[in-house]
DNA sequence: CCATCTGGTTTTGTCATACTAAACAGGCTA
DNA sequence: TAGCCTGTTTAGTATGACAAAACCAGATGG
């Protein structure tokens, strides 16, 4: 049994069980889907009371490493690299609101989304041609329906993330959308509106087939600097 | 006062706290820097027991939305990029155990230092160019000490991530290092070798200079994936 | 007047116990 | 076999207690 010290003055007990408890997660002591222990048997096996069972196993559910279902024993979560998003996604949502938040995180997206077309113009595969192809033709098709032609927009640049087949990207693209989406859908969006940005994909997309990744590049920044300026006038950052 | 309704059956009281915490936060009611009420006080006026407050605040803690040192009244953080590279820290340890998951965030990684060697390129100003020259000599100054050559180098990459003066990348940087770091330092590192970085790094640095961001991207790629190989040979990733 | 010490007063960290309601497991009935 | 009933287990919450650390205000000394 693996048996620890747990008391000292200095840290708090709860503390010392998560670390303990993370290490057995990552080194698979606690295999994935299976059901931590119950609490009376943790705080035997480690001599501490059930508050600081309680307070150690509320710490891991928000870290991510268990899920935590209320009046269900906390399973250990499967890795994924979704998990991180909800993990920071208080702290994001608190960034957004400082000045200038907004406009850190969106320059982060275009300078990735930037490299991305690059990638896409040199690397890709017929797969992702067509499935470009096919969100270009739900894009246009939903140009007079705006909440259907922001999901098609989105989907659109969800292809951009999954042309290199890494799958950290595609969670970064869902979080991206998640936290931007509230300054993004409460702006004014009219089928002229929708027109210009359906274009600006043809240009991209086009710019992705002719293997041109500094055009790719320049027709990318010139949609999202464009869409940020929309932003911009309608929510008056600076 | 604020109350609102806690008790709830099918949620947990402490998980509504925290949502009523965080909107005050995020809105200003709890102001930055300033301690939390005390723990009676709280649940006083919420009307809910001890155990459900100190569940709230260690919730709030974890996600980094307030600074809890044991024995300390928590007080509302300031926020900053770095909180949320902490919250996300546990979930990425676990996920550069699984099979791909150290090569994943390299690549993405490489994929985010390439864009940023071609931003430099285009915008890096005098300022930036005296303080990558300064890091190249400092590094050459280390090629001897490993240690040290390891700390030089990190420093120069750090330049590339304060170019574009958006706050959000160098803690992205800290956070790259902070993660790799461990297999990073575990590979043996011989003076020859530190040579070979070192002149990398002026490819780079040079390739800046001339405004070159095809040059840049290159010079990095190159430099990056011989990197990559030689983890890989180490430490046997596939 | 300012710095420091000191003692009492909060406040946190932890423990123990109790009670309720929901989940679970096993047998029973149809 | 499927579905229901029932006793058992377990999580969520409340309450009370106590030690130790932090806080505060007044006293003390320079």
């Amino acid at each position: 049994m693996t048996e620890e010290r747990i008391k000292d003055a200095r840290t708090r007990a709860a503390d010392n069980l998560v670390s303990i408890y993370e290490r057995q997660i990552i080194d698979g002591t606690l295999a994935v889907g299976k059901p931590l222990p119950p609490e009376r048997e943790i705080m035997q096996s480690f001599g501490v009371s059930r508050t600081v069972v309680r307070e150690a196993v509320q710490t891991l559910s928000t870290k991510g490493l268990v899920e935590a279902r209320p009046r269900f024993r906390p399973v250990v979560r499967t890795p994924g690299y979704d998990a991180a998003i909800v993990a920071v996604g208080s702290v994001v949502n608190r960034l957004l609101t400082v000045p200038g938040g907004v406009r850190n995180l969106f320059e982060l997206r275009i300078m990735m989304e930037a490299a991305l077309v690059r990638d896409a113009a040199l690397h890709a595969d017929k797969n992702h041609v067509v499935r470009m192809k096919q969100a270009l033709a739900d894009n246009e098709a939903a140009i007079s329906d705006s909440q259907r032609f922001f999901e098609t927009d989105v989907a659109f640049h969800r292809v951009l993330y999954e042309v290199p087949d890494n799958p950290v990207l595609p969670p970064i693209h869902q979080a991206y959308t998640d936290w931007l989406s509230s300054h993004w859908t409460r702006m004014p969006r009219d089928p002229e509106r929708n027109h210009v940005n359906y274009r600006a994909h043809g240009r991209i997309f086009e710019a992705i087939l002719f293997r041109d990744p500094d055009a790719a590049e320049l027709a990318l920044r010139d949609h999202l600097d464009d869409a940020w300026n929309q932003v911009r006038q309608t929510f008056g950052e600076p």
